[in-house]
DNA sequence: TCCTTGACTCAGA
DNA sequence: CTCTGAGCCAAGG
């Protein structure tokens, strides 16, 4: 299961809050802002962080705008409970749409944080 | 203690 | 395009 240190989750709750409706971002996009826990390898922490962001997904809080987040496919993961339908109804509420192969328009709906704020909340402003 | 299970991603085949 | 395997501070049965 590949739990994720707190600090990472905490992270990923708080990346993952700042998403505008309307707009999409990936695991491993956001994971790629997170900085690698202390003493851990770089490589090894590049390998598993998009993991880790699906896995602190799948406990989070209620009010994150968790549908927001989908895989670097442009499409839905499967997830355990509740199918992948009620995230797509929540994107196409906000008017994202979806291909004939169930993908979404990544190139122009993926949604990057701000610099300034990704520095004062001690995160990387590049990947 | 061993084994399986993953809200991922990328390179190869 | 689809399918594998490898990457790896974990838990629960």
């Amino acid at each position: 299961m590949d739990a994720p240190p707190n600090e990472f989750q905490a992270q990923v709750y708080l990346i993952v809050s700042m998403i505008p409706p309307g707009r999409l971002m990936t695991y491993g996009g956001i994971a790629a802002l997170i900085p690698p826990p202390p003493e851990m390898d770089i490589q090894a922490y590049a390998a598993i962080r998009a993991r880790w962001a699906g896995y602190a997904l799948a406990r989070c809080p209620g009010e994150l705008p968790w549908h927001r987040v989908v895989n670097a496919q442009g499409r839905v993961s499967k997830r355990p409970g509740h199918g992948p339908h009620v995230q797509r109804a929540r994107l196409e509420e906000e008017g994202l749409q979806f291909d004939d192969r169930e993908r979404l328009d990544l190139a122009n709906r993926v949604w990057e944080p701000e610099e300034t704020w990704l520095q004062a909340n001690g995160l990387l402003t590049q990947s």
